[in-house]
DNA sequence: CTTGGAAAGTCAACAAGGCTGACATAAAAT
DNA sequence: ATTTTATGTCAGCCTTGTTGACTTTCCAAG
């Protein structure tokens, strides 16, 4: 794990983008990216009231509408308890509504009302915006290499779950 | 701010990759993969009582030793009594020496003592291994396009900084 | 020289959103 | 009939954000 700065021309190719100091200012670059890519819809969340908790909640059963608390909870790496309180409010305000399961109806299946989709459809819209003039700056080449490092990154059990939800978009 | 699903072969050559479809893809790939970025850290952290907030001030006082509190808090974009309470654990843990500035006595200088070093290293070494990881799975011309898509995710301030940052590097 | 900000930092208290543990209920599975 | 599963709830803790009030220090205008 320590081939720190002991790594000169390596083999005889170009391998300076593994040398540490390039891999710090990857480091540094998603850690400041990664501001940017929650400043926008956090603006619009705490102007109603909302963390960045509920804005996650909305995105996942927009994507995965009648999905069930279960599924939610694999997808967001949070427990039980901690979705609960977020869910709960989100159906209080009418955002969400919780269906008792038809074939098992232990499951409660979420779904998201019009005021819902409203509010996803704001904060989606600002998340892309800022995603495609990045996109748009960057060029298809750079978006390809983009989203190669980022799923090179995830563990694999983050990649299952990326992946399957890749499978369902539409 | 909606060219949704209108977004057809847009003009004649490839804006695909700006379907709203890829960008939902760009946005959930960036989720899960900070999942990654910070999993193996955070291990170590837990496993010591701190938490990322100790993470991030470790990082950028060793990169700038010496620096204020003040620069401090412009670059984690936190608020002084936040950062102060993480700081104060930091010291009391002999991680951190804070000196009180020659020029201007209203100043702390902060730096990493032998042991908070230790602690950064240990940190920065799992961090790094996971960022080679992926580069190396990547190649260098994904790490290119990475770096361009982050940056222009980025903030004009957040740039700034992370400019800074780069200039001062070794 | 003094006095009145302004700047840097500290302390106290609160909120969001993670966490664990214990427990309740209903439904499915065995 | 019993056990397991899915969900929800209460209580309480921790980290890390927040605001407000305060001290110390510096500097500049009178």
């Amino acid at each position: 794990m320590q081939d720190r700065q002991t790594t000169p021309p390596a083999s005889g190719e170009n391998l300076l983008f593994l040398t540490d100091d390039q891999l710090r200012k990857g480091i540094e670059a998603m850690f400041f990216a990664y501001r940017g890519f929650t400043a926008d819809p956090d603006r619009i969340l705490e102007s109603r009231g909302y963390g960045r908790a509920h804005h996650r909640a909305l995105h996942f059963i927009h994507r995965a509408p009648g999905t069930t608390v279960n599924n939610l909870l694999t997808i967001l790496g949070v427990t039980k308890q901690s979705l609960n309180r977020v869910l709960r409010s989100l159906i209080e305000d009418g955002l969400v509504v919780s269906k008792v399961g038809a074939r098992d109806r232990r499951e409660r299946h979420l779904s998201l009302t019009e005021k819902g989709l409203e509010l996803e459809r704001a904060l989606s819209d600002a998340q892309r915006a800022r995603m495609r003039a990045a996109y748009r700056a960057a060029g298809p080449s750079a978006v390809a290499g983009f989203r190669h490092v980022l799923e090179a990154m995830m563990d694999d059990e983050q990649l299952t779950q990326y992946r399957a939800l890749r499978e369902s978009a539409s």
